[in-house]
DNA sequence: ATTGTATATTCTTGTCAAGGAATATACAAT
DNA sequence: ATTGTATATTCCTTGACAAGAATATACAAT
């Protein structure tokens, strides 16, 4: 798992950004009056979700409408998903103990 | 869902620490010599984790076990799984579109 | 008590990234 | 062509944060 997508995630405003979208597919100065954030600031975080390939563009006349990816989402819930293989071996663990094994 | 636990996955040596735990319960040493860290950025890294709610400790004698701790993990594939939803969505829109609806 | 081992903390320094302000670019409308 | 709307980019300043080096603290062992 690379930490592309935490550090994308981890900017308080792309989180929310990351929020909207998953409303609706959006264009910049939407994203921009509901977050209440200013439109650079607005389309350079857009940037960086594209970057770390969270989020696609489509030009639609001027606007451009960004929208989520799906593909890195679902990467990380696998990743998160592949967790439950350590709380169970520590339960297995504790119950191992239990049984004074 | 907070940007906290994004942060804290975010720096790459903390990411690899969450990997070696996620193996099994460390003390700082053995993460230390694993991800080749000195041993003060290790401490800081498992710290900031700790400060996220990332990982527990445990101390044994002079050592200090570090392990994940399960609910941020939950609360994470949770938040993450509540994509679908969306995912769904478009593609029912999507398939509204093919049907010329 | 002293020495050794394991971990944490402090201080400093350099780098990076976010916001603000201004400007540039792209397309639309008249 | 000119004006307006939507978005992107640049420059600057400032704050956060990670690494390195040194030091402090906690506990163990002899």
């Amino acid at each position: 798992m690379s930490p592309t997508i935490f550090n994308a995630l981890a900017e308080p405003n792309r989180l929310k950004i990351v929020e909207v979208l998953r409303g609706r597919p959006s264009s910049v100065n939407e994203v921009s009056l509901l977050l209440k954030l200013r439109q650079p600031q607005t389309s350079k975080h857009l940037h960086v979700l594209a970057e770390a390939g969270l989020v696609s563009v489509k030009p639609v006349a001027q606007q451009r409408i960004y929208s989520l990816k799906a593909e890195p989402f679902i990467q990380l819930e696998d990743w998160v998903g592949s967790f439950h293989q350590y709380w169970n071996q520590r339960l297995d663990n504790l119950e191992r103990h239990l049984k004074k094994g």
